[in-house]
DNA sequence: CAAAGCTTTTTTGCATGCAATTTTTAAACT
DNA sequence: AGTTTAAAAATTGCATGCAAAAAAGCTTTG
């Protein structure tokens, strides 16, 4: 690859870090395996830098970890490390929960309202994989309406861990259907503008969500 | 500089990393300042690649900026900013106590103790240095009692950004007695294992500081 | 004298090169 | 065969090189 005659628009690093993330989220990287970069450069069509830089911000965000002299490894997430991840989203849930109270427009309300439906017609018909998109956005919309880039920010980094945890875990149907409860009560408590009582509620759904998550983990660590 | 003979146990993005913090810190760099890579090299004794990866690693723990094509520089903190930090730091703390008063032991609680009597004293004393290192270390040491490496870490990255804002903020004598106090009576509720209570107590001498420092800005941004 | 265009210099973003290290393969030995 | 040792290949960590872009100097022009 000769980079003549391209012009400078690019930011090969950050292509490169959402290439990752991509092939982490999707399965093409394997939780546990090394990163040849050589390969993956080639996948990625880019040089060792900027995907070396990725990996040093991936690891920062806990997507992967750096072996001394040995290059990079899709993160393992242990048990241990979703129960330590789990009571920081539970309060930064809260807070989130907190702050949408004060600040939710009734169009925005009203667009949590619509995937909260759409979650739920993915949960009657049994459709995991829509489940959860819908799900990751309704949590993403009540994380957004704060404004809070910090929080935001944050949050992202752990969901995405949790994330890649949840490749190795199996939801039960029993779980499954107790979430759509939670989640029905957590958009009432929404609508009634209830911070105190919407704050609660996502705290103990995130914790219920730990507990099932780490039952469901196929390989314990 | 010619790497011949060096063994390799350096991690030189990692020295890159606290080196550039460190510079960060001391006022070797200054905020809104542009960071010449050439010369940080030259500085920190290394190429520009593991600095560069370094830089990634800072922009995203917020203390460094990147500007495309433009290199790097020194993150300005604004009030905005503070605004939002304050309110995640504050919820982390609540969490960091709940879980210390479970978990502290004796002996940790007497080191918090000491460090609470050292702080005291640079207080009376009126020595703002060695009274925020105090601080600091108190705030580190309750956050250790948790054994929670997700909130360590991510309560870290942000006092970072808040030590950064701190270069420019002045603290008014009237806000350092009150703070003193808030410490005594955290101190108390700690003693106490009263974990609602530190974890009030802790929120509301976080959002207090929050006023405090954006009113002490010396540049509004 | 400021503004607008140039040219030159510096700096950045990325690719590549090279030595240290690890991993793989092969051979020798018990 | 299975373990140990040695050689070869692959991979990593970092330095360096080079083109694109930005910044700093000049020169010219209104």
């Amino acid at each position: 690859m000769i980079g003549k005659g391209l012009i400078r628009t690019a930011n090969l690093s950050k292509e490169a870090a959402s290439g990752v993330r991509k092939a982490i989220f999707n399965g093409v990287l394997v939780p546990g395996e090394r990163i040849n970069e050589k390969s993956l450069c080639a996948a990625l069509n880019l040089s060792r830098t900027p995907l070396r830089e990725a990996l040093k911000v991936l690891a920062h965000e806990g997507l992967v970890e750096l072996l001394p002299n040995r290059g990079a490894r899709v993160a393992l997430i242990s048990a241990t490390t979703i129960d330590q991840i789990f009571p920081v989203m539970a309060a930064l849930e809260a807070l989130a929960g907190e702050l949408a109270v004060i600040k939710i427009s009734d169009d925005k309300l009203a667009e949590i309202r619509a995937e909260h439906f759409q979650m739920a017609l993915h949960h009657a018909r049994r459709e995991l994989a829509e489940y959860f998109y819908h799900n990751q956005r309704i949590h993403n919309l009540i994380f957004s309406v704060g404004e809070n880039l910090t929080l935001v920010s944050i949050y992202q980094s752990l969901a995405g861990q949790i994330r890649l945890a949840r490749l190795h875990a199996n939801i039960s149907h029993e779980r499954w259907d107790q979430a759509m409860v939670e989640h029905q009560n957590i958009l009432e408590a929404l609508e009634k503008r209830d911070g105190q009582k919407l704050a609660n509620l996502l705290r103990e759904h995130l914790l219920r969500t730990c507990e099932s998550l780490k039952a469901g983990l196929k390989i314990s660590i």
